[in-house]
DNA sequence: CCCTATTTGTTCGTATGTATT
DNA sequence: AAATACATACGAACAAATAGG
């Protein structure tokens, strides 16, 4: 549970597997933190394919620009290693 | 375009035409300036493509809109035209 | 060799939000 | 109020590389 800010109502506090459109905290970077989680946790193991960027865009609802720009992020932190035309492999360790 | 000299091998000229985003002249004024002069110069011939957008926001350190509004001028003063999503050409003069 | 599907790369089109002057 | 300017976010179109049959 993390509190990623909210427009009117109360929670305060969501679930972070999934996107929400009316958070202060823009979508591509809660999505940031959610694939963060999915690789952290072993879901997707070291040189193991993520999803494309087709299966995000589809999965959270959101588009190309922001999962693209989502996994810019991972790459740019070295989570990740993209081929092109093949897709984004989790990076060792 | 400057001539910054104290060079055996050429270029001879750098460019140093940067936006002052303390001015009081509005970035898209200065930037409309500064693509005028590089089209003017040679740089970019008629029929070549100029940079992209997103290469001009990162060129420069301006916004989309900025960039946008930019490459809108240009056109409608006639120096440009815009192929959707290939770029904009530079026109025959 | 050819055809097709998948996937990333790149570009412009459009709209909204936010802040500052 | 209006102009300026950056950030976010969705679409759409097409290219190019890759893999498989």
């Amino acid at each position: 549970m993390v509190d990623v800010g909210r427009r009117r109502w109360t929670p305060s506090v969501v679930r972070v597997d999934q996107v929400d459109h009316g958070s202060y905290v823009p979508v591509y970077q809660q999505l940031v933190a959610i694939m963060k989680k999915r690789i952290e946790s072993g879901e997707f193991p070291p040189g193991r394919l993520i999803p494309s960027e087709k299966t995000l865009q589809q999965e959270y609802g959101v588009g190309r620009d922001t999962v693209r720009r989502v996994v810019e992020i991972l790459r740019e932190e070295g989570l990740i290693f993209t081929v092109p035309h093949r897709g984004s492999y989790v990076a060792e360790r």
